[in-house]
RNA sequence: CGGAGUGUAGCGCAGCUUGGUAGCGUAUCUGGUUUGGGACCAGGUGGUCGAAGGUUCAAAUCCUUUCACUCCGACCA
């Protein structure tokens, strides 16, 4: 294609609103332009970018046996009521009402519709198993839409379900989607980890979430430094551990005068975060609970919901109706469950709040305090790998890929059953697995980029080749070379872009790198005169000076 | 949802305190000079200053309301 033909609105600035780097550089490359908060269009470029990383995610989902559908981004409301997600959940559900009254949503995942097809057209054992994938725009109305597509609202997205007569055949196509998710994200170029996950909101019980590695990401994971465990930050579970330490020091209360916050105690008293113990008041559905974790600690939310159902921290009124003070409360002397996650268990000699205003207590124990022990805590770095070997590394990945195994949730809701071999109904068991498709592009530019703009790995670049002619609208010669060159590459089925425009070399260079497209040559009459072509790969500073009649085969070496 | 901030030309911003007919850079258009790393000169196009209401002889500027966008938070008791 020639540049005068597409709308390429590359920007020297990127709006302030974008904070990260994908954001900014997709942006400036005019791959994306923003019509609202989370709402994207993509232009010529960023099309030809997602066409691609769809190309390879299809070829890799046929080769592994799916086949592809497409199914409504609006479904009705009947639908998620049969499932009970029409009530679980919450406003991220966007819905509506069609003209007659009824409901409807925006689909943010399509468990329900794809059900409905199983049920509808499987029948018997003997279709089992089978696996369908699409690739369709999916509406999550998310509370803070950021970081361009990375988080939008409206995003691409490749989900697939699988049907099963059994859990080892769920089990087997698990594995084959584990490992073409793996071909995938190889394909495409990126730095990723499969880690284990919590299968969230969707259901189910073995899960794996597929990273990219990058720092702009908004997940922690965990990686042992010594074997292959990998987990998101919120899988990582702890045991009981054996108390080590005796007390030795009389507990005594001292004035912590309005130091309210673990971190102004430990500075205070001078002590670790890591000696004290915060306490911290719950509203569950069966009543107010205390959890103890140690000052260093957070509070595992999944944990917590998983122990206690529904929960939410209690309000400033709600831990006065208790008699407690809040900022000062500690573990002695509780009206209420007092639940102590294992590392904070066994602690002696600690700091805790005394509840009393103004006051902790110092060389506290946990003699005479009535507890139950569970686990309730993030990991952090340096905790010992639950698999027994070697520590925890803390990473940032950005999610761009998730696989679950479902089980009946969905085809026990949705009645999809099948004739077993007996004769007798079975309900099929189900396996899910989703690609963030917009993401993966985001993601990839993450990872691969210089202050010139993005450097697109191979198999998703835009272009393969773009050719630069200088002078283009003046020099006759340098004109036919270009044309020659350009005509040479469509003939031989290279993706090449002419620049074309009447533009001085420096914007076209400029413009190419920001582009990201990985291989450049440059027409000049200074080379001409040689009978040469310049070549640059868009990663790497050399320039190398390569015959006319060579350069196509020099370019068809490098694209292949 | 809570807190903070910002809305002025496609993009980046100034002007607002102290009201007086709207500006800079970049982009864009025309002409010319340039031509291997975002050129230079000259001229031009483009904005109901987010919206509505109010105060005033006069509002981008002051007041009220509202909308949008962005950031931080929504475990540290």
């Amino acid at each position: 294609m020639k540049t005068t033909n597409l709308l390429i609105p590359t920007q020297k600035e990127a709006p302030n609103d974008a904070q990260v780097i994908s954001h900014q550089l997709m942006i400036r490359a005019g791959l994306i332009s923003k019509l609202a908060s989370g709402l994207y269009s993509y232009l010529p470029m960023g099309v030809r970018v997602l066409k691609k990383v769809e190309a390879i995610i299809r070829q890799e989902m046929d080769k592994a046996g799916a086949q592809e559908v497409l199914m409504p981004v609006s479904q009705p409301a009947e639908l998620w009521q049969a499932s009970g997600r029409w009530d679980q959940y919450g406003p991220e559900l966007l819905r509506f009402k069609d003209r007659h009254g009824r409901d409807f949503c925006m689909g943010p995942t399509h468990e329900e519709v794809i059900t409905t097809l199983a049920a509808q057209y499987l029948r018997s054992y003997k279709q089992l198993p089978m696996n369908f994938y699409q690739i369709q725009t999916k509406f999550r109305d998310e509370i803070r839409p950021r970081f361009g597509v990375m988080r939008s609202r409206e995003f691409i997205m490749k989900d697939s379900y699988s049907f099963h007569l059994d859990q080892d055949s769920l089990q087997q196509t698990y594995e084959l989607m584990h490992q073409t998710y793996c071909n995938i994200f190889d394909r495409l170029g990126l730095d990723y980890r499969p880690v284990l996950a919590d299968s969230g909101s969707i259901g189910g019980d073995s899960s794996h979430e597929f990273h990219v590695l990058a720092d702009s990401g908004e997940d922690a994971i965990c990686f042992s430094d010594e074997s292959d465990y990998a987990a998101n930050i919120e899988k990582v579970t702890f045991s009981k551990q054996e108390v080590t330490c005796q007390a030795q020091t009389t507990e005594a209360q001292v004035l912590t005068k309005k130091k309210t916050s673990i971190e102004a105690v430990a500075d205070f008293l001078n002590i670790d975060q890591s000696e004290c113990i915060k306490t911290l008041i719950i509203k569950t559905e069966n009543g107010f609970k205390a959890l103890a974790l140690r000052g260093d600690h957070e509070l595992n939310e999944i944990k917590a919901h998983n122990l206690f159902g529904e929960f939410e921290l209690a309000s400033d009124d709600e831990i006065k109706s208790l008699d407690l003070k809040k900022g000062f409360i500690g573990i002695k002397g509780l009206s209420i469950d007092l639940i102590v996650d294992y590392s904070a268990a066994v602690l002696c000699d600690f700091v805790c709040g005394a509840n009393e205003w103004d006051h902790h207590l110092t060389g506290a124990n946990w003699q005479d305090v009535k507890f139950i022990e569970a686990d309730l805590r993030n990991a952090v770095e340096g905790d010992a790998s639950p698999d027994g070997k070697g520590k925890l590394v803390i990473k940032r990945g950005i999610e761009v890929g998730h696989i679950f195994q479902l089980g009946t949730k969905y085809s026990e809701a949705m009645k999809a059953n099948v004739i077993g071999e007996s004769g007798k109904a079975v309900t099929t068991t189900m396996g899910c697995y989703g690609i963030g498709v917009t993401r993966v592009i985001a993601a990839a530019i993450e990872q691969n980029y210089d202050d010139r703009g993005i450097i697109f790995p191979a198999s998703i670049a835009p272009f393969q080749v773009v050719i630069v002619p200088i002078n283009y609208n003046k020099s006759t010669r340098v004109k036919a070379l270009a044309d020659d060159l350009y005509q040479q590459c469509l003939e031989a089925g290279i993706e090449v872009l002419l620049d074309d425009r009447k533009e001085r070399a420096g914007i076209m260079f400029a413009d190419s790198e920001l582009l990201g497209i990985p291989h450049r040559m440059v027409l000049s009459d200074t080379h001409a005169d040689n009978g040469n072509v310049e070549y640059k790969a868009r990663n790497n500073a050399d320039k190398i000076e390569v015959r006319f009649e060579e350069a196509l085969s020099f370019i068809q070496a490098r694209v292949s």
